[in-house]
RNA sequence: CGGGGAGUAGCUCAGUCUGGUAGAGUGUCUGCUUUGGGAGCAGAAAGUCGCAGGUUCGAAUCCUGUCUCCCCGACCA
């Protein structure tokens, strides 16, 4: 893509109600605008990120087996007063009455319709265990929205629901999704740390948060350090959760030998039984036709507050250093506006662009020095200058964003440079 | 919901106390000169001063009401 066709305007200064590092950057690189509080626009440069997440986890949905689909933002109250959570929920659940005066509600979170949904459409126990997932718009009434897309009103949830015939193979399940959400976490460039955790409004007994390290996280940590420095998906579920963790009021105060810290809280899992598929009359036949109340758990991903996570995760003082597969853009290309080599630039532009699908060439009539400070605010692992090097010595400059490392490459070398191998 | 703060140009803010034709920086546009770390010069456009009433010859400024946003707290998959 050309930058000069891209909706983007870079913000010297930070929009004051922009308090915490991620929220600054965001605003400063039109990746969204705040429509009303906690409710954001998806500029052009945002929304590629938040694909390219969206991507990541979903790859890994797929894996383990989980179907997409997509349920509606627009919910009906019938379900929610059958389960008891309409009354439950109270103003965090934004309610809506349409023309006829039925009442109607934004989604907060979908337990009530893909239960009612699998209840129609599996009958046996044939078709257990049966996983689904879909990545939606919810709305939750925070009380106090803040912090940019960290807690929005509205927001961006991968939410899967699995079913499960025994309690047995729900607890394996559960495992499952686990295992898959740490490798999810780790894909993304994060390490997460899974503790422990309270199941609020959700319900069940079993729960883990996946919290990333933040100092500007809104959740109080308590955890082994053990945590911290292993390949957690190189163990397995039962040896990470030997080892302690505990968010908030779950933390035991006694405890010695274990790091305190913050965290933000990206993803979420709950192994919850019977409680929705009970109440809702969910039910499979079984080998001798007898009536079986499907186990089920729900797995939540946090996808737009990862934008804003990664960005708490990877920035310096210039800006944002996204991970390569979560960057809008891989490689930069960078030229004079009035640039006399302008032959070489589009063939070296078309050799990478039929490369990699994401690289841009910044033709806007800026100076270079501007052209460089946007690169780096937007957050770009690679740019390459094609200026005066090129014009004196025939060397392009590639600058690598994560490290600051400055390779000097001739035409020919660019077109075979190998990108993928030098991912920092 | 309790406490605090703020709404003036795209962004950051001054002006409000003490009423008298709407300001700066930055960004934007035009032209020329430029181009290796947010370039220089010259010129220009840009705001019903959140909204509604009131006081006054006259209101961004004073009074009343109202809306919105931000911060702290309580809350939170």
């Amino acid at each position: 893509m050309k930058l000069s066709n891209l909706l983007f305007n870079s913000l010297k200064e930070s929009p004051k109600e922009a308090k915490i590092i991620s929220h600054q950057l965001m605003l400063r690189s039109s990746m969204i605008r705040q429509h009303t509080s906690g409710i954001y626009t998806w500029l052009p440069l945002g929304f590629k990120v938040l694909k390219n997440i969206e991507n990541i986890i979903r790859n890994n949905q797929d894996e383990i087996g989980c179907n997409e689909m997509l349920m509606s933002t627009i919910q009906s109250s019938e379900l929610w007063k059958k389960s008891g959570r309409y009354a439950d929920y109270g103003k965090e659940m934004l309610r809506i009455t349409d023309r006829h005066d039925n009442d109607l509600l934004y989604g907060p979170t979908n337990e009530e319709v893909i239960t009612d949904l699998f209840s129609d459409y599996v009958n046996s126990y044939k078709g257990l265990p049966k996983y689904l997932y879909h990545i939606q718009w919810k709305f939750r009434d925070e009380i106090r929205p803040r912090f940019g897309v960290m807690r929005g009103r509205e927001f961006l949830m991968k939410d899967a629901y699995s079913f499960d015939l025994t309690e047995e193979a729900a607890f394996d399940t559960y495992k499952k999704f686990f295992r898959s959400y740490l490798k999810t976490f780790l894909d993304l460039g994060l390490q997460p740390i899974p503790v422990k955790a309270a199941t609020g409004a959700i319900g069940g007994d079993l729960s883990h948060e996946f919290q990333i390290l933040a100092n500007t996280g809104e959740s109080e940590l308590a955890y082994d350090s053990k945590l911290v420095d292993s390949n957690l998906y190189e163990k397995s579920y039962e040896e990470i959760t030997a080892m302690y963790s505990a968010s908030d009021e779950m933390i035991d105060k006694s405890k010695s030998d274990v790091i305190i810290g913050r965290g933000i809280e990206v993803g979420h899992i709950f192994n919850f039984g019977t409680k929705y598929t009970k109440p809702l009359e969910c039910f499979v036949l079984n080998k001798d036709g007898k009536r079986i109340t499907p186990y089920m758990g729900s797995y939540g991903i946090g996808v737009s507050r990862l934008t804003a996570a990664i960005i708490e995760a990877f920035h310096d003082d210039k800006g944002i250093k996204w991970p390569i597969n979560i960057s809008p853009f891989r490689i930069n290309i960078i030229i004079h506006s009035n640039s006399d080599f302008i032959a070489d630039v589009e063939s070296i532009y078309h050799q990478l662009i039929t490369k990699y699908d994401n690289v841009c060439l910044d033709d806007r009539d800026l100076s270079i020095g501007r052209k460089i400070k946007d690169s780096e605010l937007i957050g770009i692992p690679w740019t390459l200058i094609i200026g005066n090097n090129f014009k004196e010595k025939g060397q392009i400059e590639l600058i690598s964003r994560s490290n600051s490392d400055k390779i000097f490459l001739s035409k020919q070398e660019i077109e075979n440079f190998e990108f993928e191998q030098y991912t920092p």
